[in-house]
DNA sequence: TTGTAGGCGTTATCAA
DNA sequence: TTGATAACGCCTACAA
């Protein structure tokens, strides 16, 4: 026997209770003794009706306890007013969650609804997720971001507008970028600035997602810092530390960060200052330092990466502020545009700038 | 004019474009060359289908794009198999992802998809949060946790099954809740083992929330502080330091525990040891100490509540962790039992236990 | 083993 | 200014 594809949800279970007995507009067109169409058209405020009328109908709304059944008029009007959102992961690091925000926020304020699916890293999560919400009718969807090339050009052949946010995977549909490489070279100037050459790098490996278009991140952040360096006749490989992500749903975390440094710090080599490509690698790195009895920023200045975890750590982490919550509004911005003029453009690429925010972790030589 | 009630979602704009023209049943039917309710059976797996049909079928899902519209399942059935869960808050404690992600994981399991609607701690937005969901008819609603009281009595007169998680407001529902007098004396009988005894109490002022059930949760953790101190005859004013949440967003963070911490420094009372409330203000905390030049564990131990931030911190956080994802498991699994067996309890209430976790940030005297 | 027909709650068209 | 009526896509008796 052939399997069922994944756009079909498997079948609902039997069950026999009536959770629902809702109102309905014919109930409220009983109640005020008038037809369900003028119902609909006080509730819509949409056509033409008399005062008393509509107070008449308002007052049995109220009585009835009516409420809107979304299900039925997206299936009559084949718009759902909302946005599904994809999310790659919000446990550990809380980037994405932030994004998540701005998404919400600016759509609520465009009054539509978004729909979150977490997807923890995985490709075939991240395609059911996009099943649930194409068989939901969700007008669009914002991948942050997404894990599959493949699944995304799944969802933009379906016809719904698409846009991929911060680490997109291919050319397909909107795009929303940062600027990584402007927001690492504001770091290593101002680490520069502050007398440092003994620099270190910790990070993930460019290269390592297996995609051009989302290996551009790493890519740039370490090549802005390989790039000060050789400027200042500094690039030296035993201040560098890669890692390599096992898979999509490993994200390198503070222990990883914590390894790295103590590698370098036990390598006896000179450092003075560490650029790490993430908060939670920072957080590691800050560790590591504090177990070896150092100080930050007295004896290593550290700047992280995201403007997540920043905040709350010891000392408080200068880093390269990623805009996370602009991210989400500009998705959003740019996929109900499109939603509402229709001949609009559908691949976009905008990118944001980096926001170098200055904490407590750094300092003179 | 009389205004609309919350529950009617404001009317969808006019527009013209048709953007999901997804085959449905009856295409299906057409290029099998059999009736819609043949492809309803095969797809639903349900009822007698030849073999050869049923692969004719099967060919012609493929072939058109089939997907499933759940609205219309939905609304026909009257079961969404969607779970609804309204989220205090996101960010900037992480707390809550963590449940969701229980939540999400639980549902998942059992063929149950969850939506996720953030309120950022408004009233107003939990209501919005409610109709919506009870708008696109979902089964049922997880808050986690409530904002307001009469929002939880609302959605509870909807009919839907409703649970609330660790801060419920109200016997509402189903209740899960955490063993925090538990954990908090755990944390105590550590210090005091260790030879602590100058112990200070940083966190939110209990009775601060307004609402009996709500206040249940900070009241456990001082009292647990308070009445160990009591039992070694040492509790003093001095060392406690309160917070007054300004509102329902404001959540006290690390700047509130690094002023708290800093104020007790200064004050130059004997302080060897800290409990703070919460990861947030534990961070805080460590921020302070780690400003004043002092170490933490060396001169002063550390416990947290939450197991949030604490792997990230400098030195690692020893915590009392909230069993986060066992929480939105828990809250899951009540909601769907209730659902799928109708006669059973719709007012369960569980307590979790917590889990005390020692990491680097304690030592001895 | 397969098909016909009616209805879920809403909106849109067309009359009245 | 209001009302009847026909879809939207699916499910489910009931019939064949």
């Amino acid at each position: 026997m052939a399997t069922l594809p994944l756009c079909l949800k498997p079948n609902l279970p039997d069950r026999d209770i009536d959770l629902h007995s809702t109102p309905t507009l014919k109930d409220v067109a009983e109640a005020a003794g008038v037809a369900t169409t003028t119902v609909a058209r006080v509730i819509n405020d949409k056509g033409y009706v008399a005062e008393d009328t509509r107070e008449r109908v308002m007052k049995a709304v109220e009585a009835t306890g009516y409420r809107v059944n979304s299900l039925a008029r997206t299936l009559k009007s084949n718009r759902s007013n909302v946005i599904g959102h994809l999310l790659r992961s919000t446990d550990p690091n809380p980037f994405f969650v932030k994004v998540a925000r701005g998404v919400e926020e600016y759509a609520r304020g465009r009054s539509y609804t978004t729909l979150t699916y977490n997807m923890q890293g995985a490709a075939e999560a991240e395609r059911r997720g996009i099943d649930t919400f194409l068989n939901w009718r969700v007008d669009a969807l914002v991948f942050s971001t997404p894990v599959s090339e493949d699944n995304v050009a799944y969802a933009v052949k379906s016809g719904v507008p698409v846009v991929q946010v911060e680490r997109p995977r291919s050319e397909a549909g909107h795009r929303i970028t940062v600027k990584n490489y402007q927001g690492a070279s504001r770091a290593m100037r101002h680490l520069l600035d502050l007398g440092h050459r003994s620099i270190a790098y910790i990070g993930e490996e460019p290269g390592s997602q297996g995609n051009a278009f989302a290996d551009y991140v790493e890519e740039e952040r370490f090549g802005a810092y390989r790039d000060a360096k050789k400027n200042h006749g500094a690039f030296d490989e035993a201040l560098v530390r890669f890692t390599r992500p096992q898979s999509a749903e490993h994200i390198p975390g503070a222990g990883y960060g914590a390894r790295a440094m103590s590698s370098i710090l036990d390598a006896g080599t000179k450092v003075t200052a560490v650029l790490a490509s993430s908060d939670m690698i920072a957080a590691g790195v800050l560790q590591a330092v504090h177990a070896s009895g150092l100080r930050s920023p007295e004896d290593v200045s550290v700047i992280g990466f995201d403007d997540t975890l920043s905040p709350y750590l010891s000392p408080l982490l200068t880093t390269v502020r990623l805009p996370a919550q602009k991210l989400g509004e500009t998705a959003a911005k740019l996929l109900i545009d499109q939603l509402e003029k229709p001949g609009s453009k559908a691949n976009k690429l905008i990118e944001l700038d980096a926001e170098f925010v200055v904490r407590d972790s750094t300092a003179p030589v």
